[in-house]
DNA sequence: CTGAAAGCGCTTACAG
DNA sequence: CTGAAAGCGCTTACAG
């Protein structure tokens, strides 16, 4: 990968014999008409003849012509281009989240630019690419965003929405989940089924979901009389998070009953529980959080705090969509109900 | 989802009092020198004075100047975009590879462009929003690319690589696995340790690598003297996969060695063979292709056929790079070998 | 080393 | 309905 040198920045007309692109202007010459009419054949709702334009479009798809993006876009300052900046895959909720803003985006004629978080500064410089690329809007999903760049975003007018997160600076939208209500769903589960040592385990770098869903699970565990643990992974592979879960459940004061910050954390722990023989539910208890489809595998039955990502597209939508058409108007955080699907690692309420 | 009119199409302006973008103009201006001083500030390698090029990079910080990619890609027709034409999500291996695609871009400096296949004709027109975008090239993981449109895109000059397939078309490179040696692999092992009643499950809809790894398992079985079943899911969703398995497990004939075009498939016939009380892998042995992450796990224990991901990007780098460099070089076919990674879904082979 | 000019491929008022 | 002109924000020869 070092010595890509061509595609990475060498001058191709050194090399390449690239075709000239056929232009407005061929197409223009070959139909005996001005550009100017050119343009408007390709435009919905032109005023141009329609026997001009049947002309046109002959033309055009005589030479294969087709619009350059980027020279409407410049010219529009709106380039149809959606940025996201993005983590690791590795999680197949943030796949699944990513495969849905891609289709809600086509539905409006938009397309996404993939900014993956990790290969810029941790100092939210990802999210600046939005403004190089003249997003018409970013969403974050991964990465750090500082309170400097969303500023400057929002200066440039740029609509950015956070999933997952929530910044205090005036025009950054956000969509989250009702991750402390979660976190309170599954301790009153795990209460109602008698669990006694309740934990709860975090990602390994907090972030503010995990950090709500912590808060949420602890709070409601002591307004239930009881104290949480709370504990945190070692590293982001599923080697980590099985050798975390390991640790913790082997522990001389190791929990009965563990809630998990996601469903693939959740997968872990149930299987360090059974590497430990320990049964599910009766002697350990687990909840996750997502609801992604391997949860629902006859293998794992876990019970889990469902998010409907479709939801939380649709969201991004609409505040993406409110802020073009307002652009000062007031920040505002969406939040996303979510809701227990019970399943086979947790106990019955039937007491 | 049907009411983002001002996000989808509206006119802008109407509504938005989007701040005017700050350009080398307005730098220029703040710094006293022609705007093609300002152009040459931010080239690296351009003549320019050191002690202009500071008074310069002061002026555009101050104005919090960022050049505009669109207007850039424009003049240089390069937009250091690359186009990715992809498919669902739902299989891990998939999301990988889009992540490892979009790191390795970035290290040359260069985003992907998701378009998904998905939403558009299935006649390959996917693969002209490339075209759209002026895209510096495309990668291909997903849909149809009809020879029409292949031949538009190197007629373009634009560079195209295929994940997964092949497509007999000047110009157009591939990276695809050593599938036929992959289903040999399996079909080899099933015959070394006894298995009597070999099968492939294939994906609902036959692609390319899908039969090519059922060709090879299918042709070494018969090499050996045997014949395999070969089945096809029902669907593409995880209960699909299940209930598909459920079915051949259940039947008559039912094999007791099943090679699956994937992982993910190989997970849920392992599903649906605890289901029945098949003990693996005495009753019924299972292998995959991927090695996915989940394909590791205790749960599942997969025997399955490694296809390293880095591998296969870093080959789209290279060909991209190369054709790039000599854009008439003939088309060329990488195939990326593979290995079976042995677990416990397969007998021993100590006969 | 620096600036003025032309041009990348379009759209958008503005006249007609 | 149509065309000529200006301009989107840059880069790139070309002079100086």
């Amino acid at each position: 990968m070092n010595d890509l040198k061509t595609f990475a920045k060498t001058d191709h007309n050194r090399y390449q014999a690239r075709m000239k692109r056929v232009t407005i202007k061929d197409v223009a010459r070959e139909a005996g008409v001005s550009y100017s009419a050119v343009s408007r054949a390709f435009t919905e709702g032109a005023s141009i003849a329609p026997e001009t334009r049947a002309r046109i479009e002959a033309a055009a798809k005589a030479l294969n012509y087709r619009p350059s993006l980027l020279a409407r876009g410049l010219v529009q300052s709106r380039s149809n281009i959606v940025t996201l900046v993005c983590g690791s895959m590795a999680d197949p909720f943030d796949a699944l989240f990513m495969e849905a803003l891609a289709g809600a985006m086509a539905q409006v004629g938009k397309r996404l630019m993939l900014v993956p978080a990790s290969v810029y500064a941790d100092d939210g410089s990802a999210l600046l690419q939005a403004l190089d690329d003249q997003a018409d809007a970013a969403v974050v999903s991964a990465g750090t965003v500082s309170l400097e760049t969303a500023e400057l975003c929002v200066h440039a007018g740029l609509p950015v929405v956070l999933a997952g997160r929530v910044l205090d600076q005036d025009g950054i939208d956000s969509v989250v989940a009702e991750n402390a209500d979660g976190g309170r769903q599954a301790a009153d589960l795990f209460l109602r089924t008698g669990c006694l040592r309740p934990a709860y385990l975090g990602q390994a770098r907090e972030t503010f979901s995990d950090r709500e869903r912590g808060d949420g699970f602890c709070d409601a565990v002591r307004s239930g009389g009881q104290v949480a643990q709370r504990h945190r992974l070692d590293g982001a592979d599923d080697a980590a998070i099985y050798q975390t879960a390991l640790r913790i459940l082997s522990a001389p004061d190791a929990p009965d009953a563990v809630f998990c910050a996601t469903d693939r954390i959740a997968i872990g722990v149930i299987e360090a529980a059974r590497a430990l023989g320990l049964a599910i539910p009766s002697a350990l208890s687990v909840i996750g959080f997502n609801n992604i489809p391997a949860a629902a595998r006859r293998s794992f039955g876990l019970t889990t705090v469902d998010y409907p990502v479709d939801r939380v597209v649709t969201e991004i939508m609409m505040l993406l969509d409110r802020r073009l058409g307002e652009p000062a108007v007031r920040a505002s955080t969406r939040r996303i109900p979510v809701g227990l699907v019970v399943r086979d690692t947790t106990r019955r309420v039937d007491a």
